[in-house]
DNA sequence: TCTCAAATGTGACGAAGATCACATTGTCAT
DNA sequence: ATGACAATGTGATCTTCGTCACATTTGAGA
């Protein structure tokens, strides 16, 4: 495996990323202060950023790259809690409450990232009151998704499930605007894992979106041709 | 329906009890501020106390009574999110991140609540780092037990979760300290909400475990004659 | 004690989807 | 190009559970 690139940038750069919303508020002093108790680290594709039951507890800031939050049943099924890239902070949970990591983490693409040590975290939390404030907001907003997520399982069929995933997933297309497209569709199997199903149900619904023109594959990614159809699918 | 019973207590003696960890590190002074934006409700047993999608924002503190925090599905079905009583808290969510509220809330009980405007519980999160602190802590719990629901629902039928619920429900009996008691045990139509299942499924599943010895019913509740067995039924 | 509504028990049936078993198609390094 | 391995397509089963239907039991008022 080869090493990737990666451009070097200040603290000062990163923080003010528009990408990069939880740390806008921090201000020079608290950034010098983050620096000593802060590292860098890279990850490839498809390795371990983080183990559930581990004891490391620093935050984890995804400089580039994105990355997978998941757990695996007993019967070695893969749960995925939600798919974060550049901007998006991991690991809070443990640095908050100090117990063992509910989930793993895996890098998806080549990643890198800024480790914060859990004590420092929790220090900015005190002395900054909006970065609490972000910090809460954001777990407020997980949990709604969370929350969210179980119901549709209770409440919907898979095609359903898969529908509602796509449109989350699809951005307009800067080519053609009245189209949405999917650059990053992942396999059937790790779709599966995000819709709580089988790779084999993946499989059958996207045959049956592509062969009723709803969606098709192009070399940019998923291209949503009805999205009107889709979305009748998605919550009928 | 007749008034219920409440015994007034004060400001301190309520912030002093020991079922209220989160008020806990509340000064004096603070206290007297939440006075004057706060103010007290009852709800009987049945009653709708938050409306999903209601643009109320305030935060509930339970001074006694229990509630059900639960959804609806399109189809009709409930899914209960979770069961709290005196000292926990709700609502905090759409206090914290002002969108409309996820879930509805139901007296489970006759309930005694405090409510908090949400702009005084902002000033309380702003001004007292240990208060913060504990509501990141306790939204960091409710991560994590919402996450690992989600992974027992794709991973256990209907009879382990059955069997992981009961346990969590037992707390040991103060008279045969070697058998364990559900005293509250709900009706079955409730605790299928709770582990997103249907009425009849729970009806069977409890027949079965009382025909196999494991659970029967008493006056006080629900007595579990065998937790090694349901302990095995939960997690094989 | 009687009554009625709510809660529970249980059989029959069907639908959704997991799983198994292959065939087929991509894709990437050499 | 050519393997080799990953990803995908698809049929055939098999299980689990939800749903419907109805009988039975329980419990709280009047």
């Amino acid at each position: 495996m080869s090493d990737f690139k990666t451009e070097k940038i200040s603290f000062k750069d990163w923080r003010n990323k528009p990408s990069n919303p939880l740390l806008k508020c921090l201000s020079n002093d608290e950034l010098d202060g983050l620096r000593s108790c802060c590292w860098e680290k890279k990850f490839h594709a498809g390795s371990k950023i983080v183990e559930r039951e581990g004891d490391d507890d620093s935050v984890y800031f995804i400089i580039e790259g994105c990355v997978r939050v998941l757990n695996y049943s007993a019967s070695g099924r893969a749960i995925t809690y939600t798919s974060l890239s550049e901007g998006d902070i991991f690991g809070e949970i443990a640095a908050i409450d100090g117990f063992p990591r509910s989930a793993w983490v895996i890098a998806i693409s080549d990643c890198r990232v800024f480790l914060v040590a859990a004590n420092a975290f929790r220090r900015l939390l005190e002395s900054n009151h909006e970065f609490a404030l972000n910090v809460l907001k954001k777990l407020s907003t997980n949990l709604r998704a969370s929350n969210e997520r179980l119901t549709d399982i209770f409440a919907l069929g898979a095609e359903q499930r898969a529908c509602i995933e796509l449109i989350r997933m699809a951005k307009p297309d800067p080519q053609q605007p009245d189209f949405y497209l999917v650059t990053q569709m992942p396999t059937h199997a790790s779709f599966a894992t995000m819709i709580g199903s089988s790779r084999e149900t993946v499989s059958r619904i996207m045959s049956r979106l592509k062969s009723d023109s709803i969606i098709s594959s192009t070399v940019h990614g998923l291209q949503i041709l009805d999205r009107g159809q889709l979305e009748k699918r998605a919550f009928d």
